[in-house]
DNA sequence: GCCCAAACATGCGTGACGCGCATATAGTGC
DNA sequence: GCACTATATGCGCGTCACGCATGTTTGGGC
């Protein structure tokens, strides 16, 4: 083997995208050392603002989360990373919160109010996501966050409107829509000057993004 | 000014970002030095494959684009960034490239063929694509690159269209599924063996993504 | 054709980081 | 309780990004 990522690492991705509520006291500790890793993280680089975003060093973040340097690379690889967990987190749960809605809701109904859900409830702190997408180094990361519920949305969006495997790209195509949908309607936001709620804007953007007909029934 | 950037690189990134053909030959030396560099970097990438891209050293960049590795870093501030620029390049035409459509030209119908001229024309290199969208570590420097069309594309949207100032949401998230669209397309590529042309998945792909009225006729 | 100022390429040094390896410790199944 | 496994931490190495100083090339005014 050549390149061997680090054991420990990868265990904690798997166990993070597979489970969500762990049982099992290790399992626990984990997510809340990672979660503690990556608020400390998004915190401090808040505190910095996205100019000095270079002057939160790693051992600054170890230490704020109670933890050792070493042990925070176990979790993250990257400060980028870590800066943006919170959010990838709450983009994987959008597959699962739409499976949740009621079934005889209209698909572009359902969509809305899972994407609510998850992105706008609570309000998201506009300064901490204004710092997540305006800061460069940070674009990468925060994309690579958003793109990540693209997979199990699109694997929800197949399994509500019953598309068959043919539909695969247009279930894709959609989730990628909504997506950036999303991510434009919280660059949006952010540029408001008057106090809309975000929930709204996200709406409006999506009402641009979701189709009224949906893949299998065309 | 606490973090001063490499004064160099952002005097070329200035450039490239607002010229596109350089009289000067000073702008054109660089523009070749930097296609060399990034051309160089994506040669090696490949050759290694996504498994073993940290093998991939950036002095190994720098002596197979024939430059010192300090030279290297005044253009590319880091190995992802040098592997995805011809990508990057590529994306940013899109908008120029929708702009040069014929006017009367239906909406659907102008986008589909800029896409297809920007990212289709020639049919990209299989390998090369592979490596850009399957190694995670290019994963955000690669979304960025896509993301790099949405904004002049939202402007030749709006223009197209006629689109007022308050349409401004509406076309960047149409850019977004645009690019989305595409990035989807490209995955959609990647995983089927039949020689199927990439326009015509991409065109497909397109079908879902752009509605048929435009945002200043609905 | 010549000279000068600006732009550019390069060398060197520094601070930080990612991560493999080894070890101490805490949690788990029997 | 005990053996076992997963996790936290310390240490060290190789690599990298980048500021600074210097040599070299380019373009323009005369």
């Amino acid at each position: 083997m050549q390149i061997t990522r680090d054991a420990q690492t990868v265990a904690t991705l798997l166990i993070v995208e597979t489970e969500e509520e762990p049982r099992d006291l290790r399992a626990r500790n984990k997510q809340t050392t990672r979660q503690a890793i990556s608020t400390a993280a998004l915190r401090l680089a808040v505190e910095q603002g996205p100019a000095g975003l270079k002057l939160v060093r790693v051992a600054d973040i170890a230490s704020a989360a109670g933890v050792s340097p070493r042990t925070y690379n176990n979790y993250f690889s990257s400060r980028e990373e870590a800066i943006c967990a919170v959010h990838a987190d709450q983009a994987r749960r959008l597959g699962r919160t739409l499976l949740a809605r009621p079934a005889g809701e209209p698909l572009a109904e359902a969509v809305a109010a899972s994407v609510v859900e998850c992105f706008a409830t609570p309000e998201p702190d506009r300064v901490g996501l204004a710092m997540i997408m305006s800061a460069s180094e940070l674009q990468g990361e925060a994309l690579k966050a958003f793109t990540m519920a693209e997979e199990p949305l699109a694997a929800a969006l197949a399994e509500r409107t019953g598309a068959g495997p043919r539909d695969d790209l247009a279930c894709q195509v959609m989730a990628g829509a909504i997506a950036a949908a999303v991510r434009v309607a919280g660059q949006y936001w952010l540029g408001t000057t008057e106090r809309v709620a975000f929930a709204d804007v996200l709406r409006e953007a999506l009402r641009y993004a979701v189709p009224a007909e949906h893949p299998g029934g065309s």
